[in-house]
DNA sequence: GCAGAATTATGAACGTTGTTCAAAGGAGGT
DNA sequence: ACCTCCTTTGAACAACGTTCATAATTCTGC
């Protein structure tokens, strides 16, 4: 085979994998092409035969870590607490706190999936939002079985509303901006959460009957 | 008086204005020092007279955001929707809903408010934090009269979780970074998402009541 | 095997950053 | 007028992502 195609892919991957420990450990700001390009032995010019621009790399590492957070919902999913209310609750619960499980383990790598800006022009490929829409099943699913009689659409919207809710609960109080909170105090609030929203959507959908 | 000590504060002013008009028009990377100092017309090195760093004209900036902020909430509380409901709860939607138009018609300068990492190692001024809690009063107050049973403690921990979930559902919105959402259904999403809250909460005092 | 073509690696160089600093300038007091 | 102190200046610095002429390497056709 060709063995230098072959080379280059070896390369390519060790260069992911340094950028990825790289934001692991010292967050998206600490990613520099010349520290890269000494940590995998090649001249800082090489790292752009292997990728277009760091604004690549960052959305390759940002592709690994939603496979990784992908993996970690789905084991939340397929582990529904016994719950003492409606399953689909539980789900959603279980769901919402393994993000923020995740959350909290890979803290600079879930960050960099938010930070990081795409360069004035360009657009977020293709591959990127497919890969949205294969983590939000984990939210939807559950939740179109509260919401029986909304159309997909309307599932399809909430879903979105309901991730994002959980994520700014998340990101503002993993952030030291806002006075900090204990993380326990944090679960309990975005557990707390959760549990209201499907309240709200049960007993609206009683109201909705009861008509 | 000093007339020097007033120039430098009129230098200080101008320099301000010209940061957030630069801000407000190419978001927060469009901020130049060089650039800065040609439009209130001054040497690169005299800024660093009128403030120490950027971060810190950035800081007083999404101060004069958080103030206008302030505001426009308190406009919204002031003029509740005649709702149909509970007064709180239109009263929570009305400032929810504010939140929303004021983000949108200040994009970038709203944006500089969460984008902004402080420098590695250096806090966020006590000021900022106390700007934080007088606007959450204006969720707070309303917040507390759906939790009659409830501690301050607990209401203010909720205050922060409402917040933080409206504003997720807001910033990742606004985003491109999932599929666009059209902002009327942005607007409804919030508002359902703030009624649906409100209805679980009511739903679970009625609960706890009743047992 | 090997010469010529094509591709890839190299690191100095470029253009921008924020920030600093020696030198020049100006205000206030005696 | 002179000296002192503070301010202003813009060249200089360090660090950054990215580019590019040049050198090294690999591939290709014989």
């Amino acid at each position: 085979m060709a063995p230098v195609t072959d080379r280059r892919e070896r390369q390519r991957e060790a260069l992911l994998e340094a950028a990825e420990r790289t934001i692991a450990a010292k967050g998206l700001d600490g990613l520099k092409a010349r520290e890269l390009a000494r940590e995998i032995g090649c001249a800082v010019g090489a790292i752009y035969n292997l990728v277009a621009d760091l604004d690549e790399l960052i959305l390759r590492v940002g592709s690994r870590t939603l496979a990784r957070l992908d993996r970690a919902l789905q084991e939340a999913e397929a582990r529904p607490l016994p719950g003492s209310s409606d399953p689909a609750v539980e789900q959603l619960v279980a769901v919402a706190l393994a993000y923020c499980r995740f959350a909290r383990a890979n803290l600079p790598l879930w960050r960099t999936l938010f930070e990081h800006r795409m360069a004035e022009g360009s657009t977020v490929p293709e591959w990127a939002l497919s890969e949205q829409m294969t983590l939000f099943r984990h939210i939807a699913l559950p939740l179109a079985s509260l919401m029986p009689q909304a159309g997909s659409a309307d599932v399809a919207l909430f879903t979105r509303t309901m991730f994002s809710a959980v994520h700014g609960v998340l990101a503002l109080g993993l952030d030291e901006k806002l006075v900090a909170v204990p993380v326990a105090e944090l679960e309990r609030q975005i557990e707390t959460l959760v549990r209201l929203i499907c309240t709200g959507l049960l007993a609206g959908e009683a109201t909705r009957a009861r008509r």
